[in-house]
DNA sequence: TTTGTAAATGGAAACCATTTTCAATAAGGA
DNA sequence: TCCTTATTGAAAATGGTTTCCATTTACAAA
C-alpha cells in the first residue's frame, strides 16, 4: 500500500533503486500522475497532465518509464481496442480495490466495476494454479474484460 | 455450426446476405482460411495464405473484411500485447471448444486451454447478468488472458 | 441475358501510437 | 567535486492499420 505522506522518500524508491533504476524528477512525476489520477490514462493523458508542472518532460520518457513500471509490476497496461494503450497503477492509492473492465465497442467508454470481482478472483486464483502446473507457466497477471453495448449506445441503434 | 460439406452454400450466405454484404470471392477466401486455420491469424497470416490461392487479394481488403466479421460477431479479434491484432473464428469448424488464452509476455508465445473454462464460463455467464442489470449493458462478448513466463522464458531468464 | 448502380476492391498514400537514434544532461557513488 | 553510466528530449523511423480514389464487381431489376 503507498504511503503518500510527506515523511520519509516514497514507497516505490526503495523498488527503484533495487532494481538499479535511478530516481529523477520525470519518474517522480509520471508516477505522482497515475497515483493521483488512479484510473487508466494513456501516455498521452500522462504526458499532459505531467507537462504542465513539469514541462521539460518528453512523451519519448513517458513511454520508457511506463515500460518499466510495466516491467516491475507496478503498473498494468490495458487494450480497450481504440488504438492506444492505457495505464494504472496496480494498487491506487485511495479507493480503488481491484477491478475489471466493461468495454462498449461502440463508443469505447470504459466502466470499471469491482462488483463480483471477489468471486472472479477466487476462480482465477485456481485456474491459474492449475494453469501453472500443466504448462508451467509463472502466470504474473490476469485480464477479465467484458465487451458489449452500454446505455447510451444500445438506445442510440 | 459450420457446415464445410459441397452441398449448398456456405454456412455463412445466409448471415451476410442479411446484413446486406455481398459475397465475394475475396470474402469467401478470407473466411475459408479463417475456417481452415481454426485459431488465431493476424491480418497479414491471412493475407499471405489467400495470397497463394487468390493473388489479386489486397490487404486491406483483408482488414476490411475482418472488421465485418468481427462486427457481425463471428470472428474474435484479440490483442496479445505484440503489436498487431489476432483473429479468430467464434466456433471453430472442428475440434475447438471455446478456449482462453495464456500470454508469454516475454516471447510472445499464446498457448490456448481449454481447462478450467466450463467453471470460468459458469461464473462469467453469472456475472454477465448481474453486470448486464447494473449498468444497463448489453454484453456481446468477453476476454480472460492469463500473463507471465512459458516454461522456457522462465528458465532462460 | 443485359443493364444500372451501389458496394467492393487494390494500391498508394496517409495516419498515428510507439520505438529508435543520438548527442547532451544529470544521478549518485567514489 | 569528479566520473561513469543511466537518462533524457527532439527528431526521425517504424509498422500495423486506415483512408482515398479511380476501377471493378455483385446482383437485382428490366
Amino acid at each position: 500500500m503507498p504511503r503518500g505522506n510527506g515523511l520519509g522518500p516514497p514507497w516505490w524508491h526503495g523498488r527503484f533503486r533495487g532494481c538499479g533504476y535511478k530516481i529523477t524528477l520525470g519518474r517522480e512525476a509520471i508516477l505522482n500522475a497515475l497515483i493521483k489520477a488512479d484510473q487508466h490514462l494513456s501516455a498521452e493523458d500522462i504526458y499532459q497532465k505531467v507537462h504542465t508542472t513539469y514541462p521539460a518532460i518528453g512523451l519519448t520518457t513517458v513511454y520508457r518509464t511506463l515500460e518499466i513500471l510495466v516491467n516491475m509490476g507496478l503498473v498494468f497496461k490495458f487494450d480497450f481496442g481504440d488504438g492506444r494503450a492505457r495505464y494504472e497503477l496496480v494498487e491506487g492509492s485511495k479507493k480503488s480495490h481491484h477491478h475489471h473492465h466493461l468495454v462498449c465497442t461502440n463508443c469505447k467508454r470504459v466502466i470499471d466495476y469491482t462488483d463480483f470481482v471477489d468471486d472472479e478472483i477466487g476462480l482465477l486464483k485456481k485456474t491459474e494454479k492449475g494453469l501453472s502446473k500443466k504448462y508451467s507457466f509463472e502466470i504474473t497477471n490476469h485480464v477479465i474484460q467484458f465487451y458489449g453495448l452500454c446505455g447510451q449506445c444500445k438506445n442510440t441503434k
